[in-house]
RNA sequence: GCCGGAGUGGCGGAAUUGGUAGACGCGCGCGACUCAAACUCGCGUAUCGAAAGAUGUGGGGGUUCGAGUCCCCCCUCCGGCACCA
């Protein structure tokens, strides 16, 4: 009887969810396992069959621990804020809330359709006012930490968006979301000092299990660098220019300085006849977009101010140029120039014809300009002779002494851009009375958003709350105002940035998380999501979760132990899936055409988890057989167990193969190489598939095997074999060596480290024996006539090699 | 430019971590079933060659009895960062 995907498959889920069968206990003996997926934004297109991919494999996993005994916590739930929503407001003035829910109900449905093992009792929601509580109520938690802040500055305006971005959401001076163009514009924004954090998030890093390039990524967006800050004595004004540099040792080479066009400084020291190119020059930066800014990076730009600084090692004045090659937001905004050791100080200076001496002696053969490798140092002074670390050091130590500098350490992070012009985001739970900020009390909280007519922003670039007038006023019990609510939001990364502790304890009313609970299931064993999440909502998280560490609310600094991103599904025509190209998978009718166990099994079979790779619908199709093929063995045309399977005992064949899958499979899994275990599953169903009989204990393991990945075939083959025990929570099969050892074995024989024929010995013979039948193997004699041997060498089990002459 | 990763049949990909390269699937070819087709089943399928054999894991060198795997140089592709001082 041919196997029927939709019946089947209902049946299982029914029976999953009306028995809650994947309900997480929080009160266990079993050991946890806490297996995470990065909730999804509901988007209003719904899946395509690349998203779930991640969420197959946790789904593998946790079913997989739950045979192995393990109390599995695998939740789901949606990070709902997101400007889609909005946009979508804007356009037919449905409220967010609307179209959050349906797309939340669709993608519930999506979801549910390929029969995961979630625990749907911990589905949470970014915009429930639950949540939104316990998100303002974390926000409170940084604010009286001291690491939020009000600041008025140079954001990312994005006119076409009407919303400023953070410095991830802009992509070559063009916005991540639509690629519009983004302007520097001065603004009142929220910020979060996650700069106090940068050592500490850096040195998490080290312990971490997660892909060596996200932790690089990660090193390099934090950008620790070592150095000094060196003050430069300005005659004209009686204080320093401080720059930073993390080549101290070459200070002697230091011809020239450069300051960025907003530096402050500008002003003070700009002569009566530089002060009109200086600001042209200044205002034609400013003007400028990021973007403009790296187009032009070929050519160096600047203009001489006019004034000049001390060199405090040999008290040269040198001359100050601004540039915008040298940005305002990095280190103290200025640099010493020093064009015989950095190549762009070379480049400006050749163009403007400033001095170049060089510090460090270069190699015989070296033709390039400047120099950055190592060496003896030269034209300076007390440092000659010494290579760059000791110069570093000496001169540091001098500078100190002197009171002309300090070591310091920069970083490239930046303080996070925490507040959003836009309505469908968590407020921040703020009241301004007077120039002063009131935080609001935790039972204030929710603060709710009010309902509005209009979803468009201010053109000014003000929220839309800040329209509702009788929202923003907070009254006395007078009805006297006595302040105005803060009417930015929270940007999107905010309710992403602790979901995965609210799972844990999602219907607690007093607290964000029961700390007991906390500390049985945190932290996060295994996380999986995509590598676009790399730098941002993976920083951001654990920026929190570190502060929630450091104020004793969670028990362990690091929240995700060990992270899995896995790759992208690409269309039919090897290129990314989009509706624009047309080349878009539906898995509703891939479901519907072949069944949930189908994809599942594909999507698995397909390539490495973490690697991208093209759908077929010819390998799907493959998977649809097997399932088929597998079904037919074991159930009969009537619908019946089929009369091969009985209690004949297995011959030795069947029970090496058993046991080797048993033991493939279970590695693979532990190493997340969810295809060679179906593989493996396809070299034991073909070998079933030539059997007179299938002993019923063999095929019982081999179901096991298979649950997680078909787990609504399994459950049915289960249910088959007359099984009443729940499948679920069955012990995963154990390998016994003893099978997997037969009487005889093919080794390989070579002749100079080329294979020339193979011969079946008996296990256990010695190297001796081994070589007597080899030299007498027909077609081994030959190579061997008329031939001095030199070495021979046995590998037990595998190979032979006769070096001869 | 810098950081990270990858290059294996017609295609997706395996390879016990230095030991028989190409498992498994797709595709393709031949055959069986069928009036026919689809499904299903059987056999075959790296390349060249009639065969013996030779060649073969991006290219070039090296270490080794033996290299897809280790070392050096180079090329290509993907992801990230990019005047970060």
């Amino acid at each position: 009887m041919t196997y029927s995907h939709k019946k089947i498959e209902l049946k299982w889920q029914n029976h999953w969810n009306d028995n809650k069968i994947f309900a997480a206990s929080d009160k266990s003996d079993k050991p946890k396992y806490y297996i995470l997926d990065m909730f999804p934004y509901p988007s209003g297109s719904g899946l395509h069959v690349g998203h779930p991919l991640g969420y197959i494999a946790t789904d593998i996993i946790a079913r997989y621990k739950r045979h192995e005994g393990l109390n599995v916590l695998h939740p789901m739930g949606w990070d709902a804020f997101g400007l889609p929503a909005e946009q979508y407001a804007i356009k037919t003035g449905t409220h967010p809330s609307i179209t959050t829910k349906e797309n939340i109900e669709n993608f519930r449905r999506q979801i549910k359709m390929l029969g995961f093992s979630y625990d749907w009792d911990r589905e949470i929601n970014t915009t429930d006012p639950e949540y939104v509580k316990w998100t303002q109520w974390i926000f409170l938690q940084l604010y009286n930490k001291g690491l939020a802040y009000e600041s008025e500055v140079p954001v990312n305006w994005c006119p076409e968006l009407k919303a400023v971005l953070a410095n991830e959401e802009v992509v070559n001076g063009k916005s991540d979301i639509g690629g519009h163009p983004v302007y520097r514009v001065p603004m009142r924004q929220w910020m979060l000092k996650i700069t106090k954090y940068a050592d500490s998030l850096l040195d998490g890093l080290d312990d971490l299990d997660w892909p060596n390039s996200i932790k690089e990524l990660q090193r390099n967006w934090i950008g620790r660098s070592e150095g000094a800050n060196v003050n430069f004595k300005l005659p004209l004004l009686n204080e320093s220019l401080t720059v930073f540099t993390t080549r101290p040792d070459t200070l002697f080479g230091a011809t020239y300085m450069v300051i960025a066009p907003e530096h402050p400084l500008v002003e003070k020291l700009v002569s009566n006849e530089q002060k009109s190119a200086v600001k042209e020059y200044s205002e034609e930066a400013s003007k400028k977009s990021d973007l403009d800014r790296t187009e032009l990076n070929k050519q160096k730009t600047g203009v001489f101010i006019g004034e000049y600084a001390v060199n405090p090692v040999n008290n040269k004045k040198i001359p100050i140029w601004i540039s915008d090659y040298v940005i305002m937001s990095y280190g103290t905004g200025a640099i010493m120039a020093v064009p015989g050791q950095d190549q762009r100080d070379y480049d400006f200076a050749k163009k403007f014809d400033l001095p170049i001496v060089r510090t460090v002696d270069t190699p015989e053969n070296f033709e390039g300009e400047a120099y950055t490798g190592n060496g003896p140092a030269i034209n300076s002074g007390f440092l000659d002779g010494l290579y760059i670390d000791e110069a570093k050091n000496k001169i540091i130590d001098w500078l100190e002494i002197e009171e002309k500098g300090k070591r310091t350490v920069h970083f490239k992070l930046r303080d996070w851009l925490f507040s959003r012009q836009r309505y469908w985001g968590e407020p921040i739970p703020i009241i301004h009375i007077q120039n002063k900020i009131k935080p609001l009390d935790e039972d204030e909280l929710p603060l709710l958003l009010p309902e509005v007519e209009k979803y468009e922003p201010a053109g000014t670039g003000e929220s839309p709350l800040a329209n509702i007038k009788n929202w923003v006023e907070v009254n006395d019990s007078n009805g006297n105002i006595i302040g105005l609510r803060e009417t930015n939001t929270m940007p999107q990364w905010a309710g992403s940035c602790w979901y995965f502790l609210r799972y844990i304890d999602p219907k607690n009313s007093l607290k964000p998380w029961s700390n007991d609970k906390e500390k049985y299931w945190m932290p996060v064993d295994l996380y999986v999501g995509g590598a676009e999440h790399a730098v941002l909502h993976l920083l951001y998280s654990r920026f929190w979760h570190h502060v929630l560490y450091d104020l004793g609310h969670v028990t362990y600094k690091e929240p995700f132990k060990k992270l899995f991103n896995q790759g992208m599904i690409l269309g039919e025509d090897g290129t990314k899936m989009s509706k624009s190209k047309g080349n878009v998978i539906n898995p509703d009718e891939t479901v519907d055409m072949y069944g949930a166990d189908s994809m599942r099994l594909y999507e698995m079979f397909m390539g490495p988890l973490d690697k991208a790779k093209p759908w077929n619908t010819k390998g799907l199709q493959g998977c649809s057989r097997f399932i088929n093929k597998l079904w037919n063995i074991i159930i009969d045309s009537n619908g019946l167990l089929s009369h091969k399977v009985s209690i004949i005992e297995a011959d030795k064949e069947t029970l090496k193969l058993l046991h080797q899958m048993i033991k493939r499979v279970t590695k693979n899994l532990d190493q997340l190489h969810f295809n060679t275990c179906v593989s493996e599953f396809m070299v034991f169903t073909n070998h079933l598939h030539s059997l007179k009989h299938i002993n019923i204990n063999c095929l019982k393991s081999f179901i096991v095997l298979i649950n997680p990945f078909v787990p609504h075939l399994a459950e049915e083959l289960w249910n088959s074999l007359g099984q009443t025990n729940e499948l679920s929570f069955v012990k995963w099969p154990i390998v016994d060596n003893k099978y997997l050892i037969s009487d005889e074995i093919s080794i390989a024989i070579q002749i100079n480290g080329k294979r020339r024929s193979e011969i079946l010995i008996p296990i256990n013979i010695s190297k001796e024996e081994v070589l007597i039948r080899v030299k007498s193997n027909k077609i081994i004699i030959p190579y061997l006539l008329d031939v001095t041997i030199i070495k021979e060498i046995y590998i037990e089990g595998r190979i032979v090699n006769i070096v001869v002459k």
